[in-house]
DNA sequence: ATTTAAATATAGGGCTCCCTAATAATGTTG
DNA sequence: CAACATTATTAGGGAGCCCTATATTTAAAT
């Protein structure tokens, strides 16, 4: 099992590489907030694993196997990414957070989580229910309880 | 900054007193599925912190402060459970991924899935919209969106 | 009260992931 | 091409968490 921080690697070496188009030392080490050192490390273990290949002061490329699993990391990221923007939270929050709940969470929990983003953006209209909830989020009252409250008091004071 | 690890072991502590009364070493080992000389270690650590009051032999209890942060962590952790029971990720699942995900999420997440769960839960009946989600979980498609083309496959064959 | 069993603690070791300081390779520029 | 700057790498170390094997203490049973 790979774990949390060397799917952050290969993410972070997917990202910079398609943007980019080659993937140095210095700017995995900025991207994931740490010291060059560290990311030589890494490097070497997920050399050692045939995730990545790398070559000492040229750069580091993902190899098909590495890739597979960088795109199926970020895949996971995008989908908890969107989610936390549905239910509001900031994006640059929603971003940060969704690298960290994205690793090790069972693959039924990304399943639903996916399908609840989908569900939302393949709504035929902007759902009501959403906008419910951001009131709710406001006021601390769910409209349609609100409503029936107010039919209520209307009736005590007839 | 607490680890993320530490705050298991706080909020195992906090469940085995509540059930107990009392919480011994080999308790936790089972509640986090480790062996008890991981759980001395840690105590050990705790205790230092002063999170925790550790004496020998005896077992563990939680100081103020310590019970302070269990219970944050126990909160978060049954918000993160309820969500994904809502989005219907199995029950075991969704207890062991709310334990991954309740770490280091930063407040405003947290907040922000909080309110979505009592958004649900204070509909006023089982809304509508999370009917149609397992709908669409199983066919994949949007009622909705269903109807409509339905009205439009009809415009068709007239 | 002594033996035996269960629980707990210590010693020592390993892996992951990070760091700083020092060294080596590469690139750039006068 | 030499001097300088940039980037990478190695060396060595530390914290966090976990383990097995080996004591030690407490609890239970004869």
């Amino acid at each position: 099992m790979l774990s949390r921080k060397a799917e952050d690697y290969l993410e972070a070496i997917l990202n910079i590489a398609e943007l980019k188009g080659h993937t140095r030392t210095k700017d995995i080490a900025f991207a994931l907030g740490i010291k060059p050192p560290s990311v030589v490390e890494m490097l070497k273990r997920l050399n050692d694993m045939g995730l990545v290949e790398y070559r000492k002061y040229e750069g580091v490329n993902l190899t098909p196997k590495g890739r597979d699993i960088a795109r199926v990391v970020k895949d996971r990221h995008e989908t908890i990414r969107a989610f936390l923007e549905i239910i509001n939270v900031p994006k640059k929050i929603a971003n940060k957070d969704a690298c960290i709940i994205e690793h090790e969470v069972e693959p039924e929990t990304i399943g639903q989580l996916k399908s609840f983003v989908q569900f939302v953006q393949s709504a035929p209209d902007y759902p009501q229910w959403l906008e419910h909830f951001e009131i709710f989020c406001e006021t601390g009252v769910h409209p349609c309880e609100a409503k029936k409250r107010e039919v209520k008091e209307h009736r005590i004071f007839r």
